[in-house]
RNA sequence: GUAGGUAUAGCUCAGUUGGUUAGAGCACUAGAUUGUGGUUCUAGGGGUCGUGGGUUCGAGUCCCAUUACUUACCCCA
């Protein structure tokens, strides 16, 4: 068999045993908290079946799920007017029933229709999982990452909202960042807006449009806007609302005179501000929260099944899209016949964060542990008598190796050096003539000779 | 799907209007140092210049095609 060469498929990356230890440092930080707000953890498998999948994140999305091929002879029973045609849309359903996950919600959802009778409502569950998606790779956006999503559901309290503005500045500021926007919509707002306009149908236009005010400005969303079927009336009603200033209070006290007329629009208003005054109670300092949480009409995500508070979070020290976002869907789990379930959640983007940490330098030193400390190997006599030392120290709980082949030492010690190991052990004839061991400080070069009790007193002083 | 850019050693990259045997740094191996790494010095291994075609006396260099990677748009974490 000829060799091929060896490549990564496009969008996919290993992860070497310095990027995992990193990893795990923010998912960690991310658990703890999710934990310590009432959070429980579950997953879900890699792959569904299509059918789950497929219409719950519209025409866009459902072309970037990934399929998996029938096995066996899938062709066989394909019908055969589509493959004729060459409709590859049509003939993908009857020859992949399986697709990977695509989001973490929409297999929640489903789970929550299968396990309604044992599960206890609310329900707060925290899930950590890859996704895949058939985009273009670029920077910041891979076909595998991973999702952190937490959501409640069965509860349409906004207390949970709040909660969650709560666990993203506690898990960002956890993980070292300063200076990021936890920005707060909601779909009702944009309803409402639609609606004083006139064109409640155009909605998902106007937002999209607005939502790029920070990318193409004022002017650029005005043509988007008049291509997109508002007329020059309808701009110059939107201005105000898209020109929005001021602190969130006096925003949403702008937005509610325009929106005086939409009932559903105020009903926005009064759950924005009502998540705000929650979230000062739980903060329990206003400049925090004015300076961390932002109300943001410009804000559209999830169109397709949010319906009440929309979350977005963007770090401002780095240029990234978002790390995060979520927000509330009224019908969850409507799509699986589940009727009158609502649901709001988070997810925290875990790919773009660790970038973004890297880029900042915020990964700490210790989130880099290795081996304590590695015995040499001079020859077999020395690795036999390395051996009851080597028990000693693990069973007190030291992170220890003996190098695995009698080698020079230099080889032996630029291994250690190589895997940043503190201390080395030599064994060689002196020591075991002496009883004594060589305890090398690989950082300053120093070495002492000590007795075994001591060689264990020192590196596992705890013990 | 649309539009750019890039492709030379394991990695990051030089390579002059087309001209002899394609280079550097890092990494690797060995030696200086037979029991001492990280610094230094020396030597060494490692290349069908992405692939296919064309122009030319001659192509890493110019032209065409193709593939892969990459950046941006749409959309999205």
């Amino acid at each position: 068999m000829a060799a091929i060469k060896p490549s990564l498929a496009k969008g996919t990356r290993d992860f070497s045993p310095t990027e995992m230890e990193k990893r795990n440092y923010i998912f960690d930080i991310i658990k703890a908290v999710f934990a310590k707000y009432g959070y429980r953890e579950i997953q879900t498998p890699t792959f569904e079946n299509l059918q789950t999948l497929t219409g719950k994140y519209g025409d866009e999305g459902d072309k970037l799920i990934f399929k998996i091929l029938n096995s066996g002879d899938y062709l066989a029973k394909a019908p055969g007017n589509l493959m004729e045609e060459k409709a590859s849309a049509q003939l993908a359903p009857h020859i992949a029933e399986k697709a990977l996950r695509y989001d973490l919600t929409v297999p929640f959802a489903r789970y929550v229709v299968m396990h309604q009778h044992e599960l206890t409502l609310p329900f707060k569950r925290f899930q950590i999982q890859p996704v895949w998606r058939a985009d273009r790779p670029q920077r910041g956006r891979y076909r595998e990452f991973y999702q952190c999503d937490v959501d409640v559901v069965g509860s349409d309290s906004l207390l949970n909202e709040a909660e969650f503005v709560l666990i993203y500045h506690e898990a960002l500021s956890g993980l070292g960042l300063r200076d990021f926007t936890i920005k707060l919509n909601n779909r009702k707002i944009l309803t409402g807006i639609a609606e004083v306009l006139g064109k409640p149908e155009l909605i998902v236009d106007m937002t999209v449009a607005i939502d790029k005010l920070d990318k193409i400005g004022l002017e650029g969303v005005n043509n988007e806007l008049l291509n997109r079927g508002f007329t020059a009336g309808d701009l110059e009603k939107l201005q105000p609302i898209i020109q929005l200033q001021g602190t969130n209070t006096e925003k949403a006290e702008q937005l509610r005179q325009v929106l005086a007329s939409s009932p559903i629009g105020l009903k926005g208003i009064d759950e924005i501000e009502t998540v705000l005054g929650y979230v000062e109670k739980l903060v329990g300092d206003t400049a925090v929260v004015n300076r961390f949480v932002e109300l943001d009409i410009t804000l559209a995500r999830g169109l397709n099944y949010y319906t009440g508070c929309i979350f977005e979070v963007k770090t401002n020290e780095a240029t990234m899209g978002s790390i995060g976002g979520g927000g509330r869907y009224d019908d969850l789990t409507g799509m699986f016949g589940l009727n009158g379930l609502t649901g709001v959640g988070i997810s925290f983007g875990a790919d773009r964060i660790y970038d973004v940490l890297e880029e900042l330098g915020l990964f700490p030193n210790t989130a880099v542990l290795t081996t304590q400390v590695l015995i040499s190997n001079f020859d077999k006599l020395a690795e036999l008598y390395a051996l009851p030392l080597l028990r000693k120290l693990r069973a007190a709980g030291v992170a220890s190796e003996l190098y695995p082949a009698t080698a020079k030492l230099k080889k032996q010690l630029s291994y250690a050096d190589a895997k940043k190991i503190p201390y080395v052990i030599l064994i060689g004839e002196e020591e075991i003539a002496s009883g004594l061991f060589s305890l090398k400080d690989m950082l300053t070069g120093e070495q002492r000779m000590l007795g075994e009790t001591e060689v264990l007193s020192f590196l596992a002083p705890n013990a």
